[in-house]
RNA sequence: UCCUCCUUAGCUCAGUUGGUUAGAGCAUCUGACUGUUAAUCAGAGGGUCCAAGGUUCGAGUCCUUGAGGGGGAGCCA
């Protein structure tokens, strides 16, 4: 007798008939008589037949959606045209019920808030069970890529001491009980008597730690938990995310550039191979949704072309000042469509330019990069011009920015003086300033949200619905 | 955090200008049927109309505040 997956059952059919036993969870069961069952191995259901004369009522009433049961039986061929094989069950066991009163997942629509609410359970759908399977596949090849190209994964600290990055605001870490946190002289929170004697935060990135690394090892990458505690309630921020930060030695902002777009065409080839069955049910998904929205919100291609097209098709690449020149000349710009018009070189670039320029102008990818200094982060390499700095950004439809990245100022007096002007404590950062002091070397790095990476390959539109429990204001549940 | 819309049965949603006993589909329960594909048919049960306060003879409906959610913006990945 074979014991197996449901996935390993369905690809069986050149060794009908034989004996086999599954064991999984009731999706439904119709007319008293098919089972359909699903053990997370894919995201298609087994039909399993029993006769219904010959089991006991008290059985049959236990057979609800959500149950867990064990079946023995026969792997045929389907006599009914929904499916190619069945097993003709000889035994079953209940081995877990669910009361259908109590059960909230139900074989119907619902929406993804309600799913949200029940975030324990909602993997039990078709629709999360793919994503998740996505997701996790997802991972593999992000990890399977920087391998192959001889990276190092590097695992940088969660805790830290540094607000260096200013990326934000950050959640603190501390051993202080509620309302006793001792005082200073000053009347300041006396963070030298805290359990790391100063004060600490959740990682906002790992950049600055995965760079000392690349200074040794040439390659390195992280992937792994990043915080944010900014109050940001839309479809593409959580408070905790799952972040990729590549950082390589002796690479400039061109082989930057050449890395963010290989290693992001690498990875959805991967998945169009390893995930087709659950990219082709989101795809259907995805289309289905399309369907009740107006014609001129949806979108011309389907979800599996959008991600052909971008793993087949070159990225465009511009500067922020040819960018500025194509929104200044653009119609929505003439006719005062933009909500913030575009004047002059040194705006930033709000979401509604970065759409028209994705979405309406190039129709593909967009790498901007030389930015104006003044918008962008302390460490990033200042140009020859004295004004804009090496760092670029993948711009992607629906998604927005879906990398941001920078070639590093390896140059110790320039990143010095910069620091200076904003602001930041060189103290803190001395073991920063201390890879332009021994062997700086030109390198660059970026990093990449995961879950708007998983929101761009699984087509699904709120951020929350591409991680297992999602972390936003005021929502910590599970 | 700002703008805007929403919150009605277990779920998805109707509910007219403020006016009798708040409706439908699915789910549940009872029965029928039994090769079904979100099975079908007949019947039944199921409601603190998000919360608190207010206006009114009368509030699901109008007003105020709060909570949660959707869409958009900011911040960013």
């Amino acid at each position: 007798m074979i014991k197996n997956s449901v996935y390993e059952l369905l690809k069986s059919d050149g060794l009908l008939p034989q004996e086999v036993q599954v064991k999984g969870w009731v999706r439904t069961f119709r007319s008293n008589r098919f089972i359909a069952l699903n053990d997370g191995s894919t995201i298609h259901n087994i039909q399993c037949v029993i006769d219904f004369e010959s089991t006991t009522e008290e059985t049959l009433k236990r057979i609800n959606t959500g149950a867990a049961i064990a079946i023995k039986g026969n792997l045929t061929e389907s006599q009914g045209k929904g499916q190619t094989v069945e097993i003709q069950v000889s035994e079953i066991e209940i081995l877990g019920d669910s009361n259908p009163d109590a059960y909230p997942i139900q074989p119907k629509k619902h929406s993804f808030e309600f799913l949200r609410e029940n975030a324990h359970l909602r993997v039990r759908t078709n629709t999360f069970s793919a994503i998740m399977r996505v997701r996790s596949k997802l991972s593999f090849a992000v990890h399977q890529y920087f391998q192959e190209n001889g990276f190092n994964y590097v695992h940088t600290p969660i805790i830290t001491g540094a607000d260096a990055e200013g990326a934000g605001e950050m959640f603190r870490v501390t051993n202080f009980k509620d309302n006793e946190a001792p005082v200073n002289e000053e009347g300041e929170i006396d963070f030298t008597k805290d359990f790391f004697g100063k004060e600490t935060n959740l990682t906002v990135s790992g950049q600055l730690e995965a760079e000392t690394f690349a200074m040794a090892l040439g390659k390195a990458y992280t992937f792994g938990p990043t915080f944010r505690a900014e109050n940001s309630n839309t479809t593409r921020h959580l408070a905790e995310f799952w972040m990729i930060e590549p950082e390589v030695a002796f690479m400039d902002l061109e082989g930057n550039m050449d890395l963010a777009e290989d290693f992001i065409k690498c990875v959805l080839k991967s998945i169009l191979k390893s995930c087709k069955d659950d990219l082709a049910f989101l795809d259907q998904r995805l289309t289905q949704e399309e369907k009740s929205k107006p014609q001129a919100e949806r979108s011309d291609m389907s979800l599996l072309e959008k991600l052909r097209f971008v793993a087949h098709n070159n990225f465009k690449r511009i500067s922020y000042t040819e960018a500025i020149d194509i929104l200044r000349n653009s119609k929505p710009n003439k006719k005062k469509k933009f909500q913030f018009p575009i004047h002059e070189w040194g705006a930033d670039l709000q979401s509604e330019h970065e759409r028209f320029l994705v979405e309406r102008h190039f129709k593909c990818p967009v790498i901007l990069f030389d930015y104006p200094a003044d918008i962008k982060a302390f460490y990033m390499r200042l140009n020859e011009d004295g004004k804009t700095v090496r760092a670029m950004d993948v711009l992607f439809p629906g998604i927005g920015e879906m990398v941001g990245g920078a070639q590093r100022e390896e140059r110790y007096d320039v990143l010095v003086e910069k620091m200076k002007r904003m602001n930041i404590d060189e103290k803190e950062l001395w073991w920063y300033l201390d890879l332009r002091k021994f062997g700086t070397a030109v390198h660059s790095g970026f990093g990449l949200g995961f879950e708007r990476l998983v929101q761009f390959t699984t087509g699904m539109n709120n951020i929350r619905d591409v991680i297992p429990f999602p972390r936003t204001p005021q929502n910590a549940d599970f």
